[in-house]
DNA sequence: CGCCTAATTGAACTTGTTCAAGAACTGTGG
DNA sequence: CCACAGTTCTTGAACAAGTTCAATTAGGCG
């Protein structure tokens, strides 16, 4: 399956080694609180802090100069953000939900990195892994249809958010629909429309608009991963009449 | 103006200081020739070489499971690949038109590197570099019209190609259209539609479908940057009757 | 000059967008 | 606890952009 990015973040495995060191270099940095809606730092910003998510949902975006926004990525619980930004920053930053952050200067940060015994794999490692998952958003978001595009999307929140893809898992999509249309490059109706098609055909079923809950596991995977067959099974035509009678 | 992406490439300027230290460690390294159409290295291969392309395109790419193909960078003259992979290959690579490259092992590469006056920046800028890059193209492919990219790639082909873009000239599309399409995430239709649409309106000219003069290097700036009025007024609609006549 | 491939063009079709209602959810106050 | 208001989400219908399929034309190269 093709993940997706993480564009300027970074989420380590938690409980790993990696993750242990980087949380210490946190470990007395106040921590903050940002209302949803609230911007945590924007374009072109000079600051050079970086920053720990503790809790809550943060979304990364670009705007194109005729005023569209692309969603270049989002942050979970335990992502960090400007490991790996230039002097400028390249998107804004906003919390979603509420979120809860710590923050330390870049300067501060490469200090204490020095000491750690990850120095270099932490340097060359991370980078890496954020390239990847950009190349991966793109492949993603190039050549796949919508329908694909959203049952990818939710395989990544399940991902992200430590559900397996398992019948009867439930995932929290704490972000509205015009923030998945921004990040798939779709528009809120179609968004809506596939999800619609998803749950019309049993794959998922909808507890509310933003809590869904896994019917077909492996279908979803297979749409995820762009299996055209099923795609044109599953997602085509009216429901079929066995299962809408 | 977007930049496209030279994912897992890097150009230096040529002649700074970053680019004769690289140059340097290539210094008594055998020159390869690669012919059109072969492969430098695939997916999944487990080489570490770092690539110097002395001369002629290289197209890197992907496929997806079901066999399309996402081209995610093309390399000109000067370019390197090769300094950000993880132990296996994101891509293939294969010579378009007739490669010179030279090649040393990624071992070779990191103790000489470390020699260099150049560590630091080297280790950090580059990933940084491409990171950017991949997220340009990812804004320009996700929520821009098949002649805004189109626009874009002829002011990308410019740039990579060190010509400016001024009234009369003249760039050289070294890659079929195919590549173009799989670049741009559309078909080789709807490039050649563009080209043509482009010609139509005056914004360049054509002297066989690889040899692009430009005519009205403000307008094709303008596109490129999805200037959406001028692309109304340019691209929309049939040839105006003045221009027609 | 003539062949073979790549590029262009045309027409029908598909997919996603746009514009316009309508329904459902969330949060607040009675 | 329920009703109301504002927002978000969903759904429908017309439309536009790009794809697909099918010829046709143009270039490159022997």
């Amino acid at each position: 399956m093709y993940t997706f990015s993480r564009t300027d973040c970074a989420q380590q495995m938690p409980g790993s080694e990696v993750d242990g060191c980087l949380r210490d270099l946190f470990s007395n940095a106040a921590i903050e609180r940002v209302q949803p809606g609230h911007g945590i730092f924007w374009e072109e910003d000079s600051s050079e802090d970086i920053f720990l998510v503790l809790e809550g949902l943060v979304r990364l975006y670009r705007m194109l100069p005729d005023g569209r926004r692309v969603i270049v990525g989002f942050l979970f619980a335990g992502d960090y953000m400007g490991l790996s930004w230039q002097e400028e920053r390249r998107h804004t930053a906003e919390a979603v939900s509420q979120v809860k952050l710590q923050r330390i200067s870049k300067s501060q940060f490469y200090d204490r990195v020095a000491r750690t015994p990850l120095q270099d794999r932490f340097a060359h490692s991370q980078p890496r892994d954020e390239m990847c998952a950009a190349q991966d958003q793109m492949m993603l978001v190039l050549r796949r249809s919508a329908d694909e595009r959203v049952a990818a999307f939710l395989a990544f929140v399940a991902d992200r958010t430590g559900r397996t893809l398992d019948k009867g898992s439930e995932l929290r999509l704490a972000m509205p629909r015009i923030d998945i249309a921004d990040y798939l490059g779709l528009t809120i109706e179609t968004v809506s429309r596939s999800i619609s098609k998803l749950r019309d055909r049993g794959v998922i079923s909808l507890n509310g608009p933003s809590r869904v809950r896994i019917e077909k596991p492996h279908m979803l995977r297979q749409l995820a991963e762009g299996d055209e067959s099923v795609l044109e099974y599953v997602m085509s035509k009216p429901i079929p009449a066995a299962v809408a009678a």
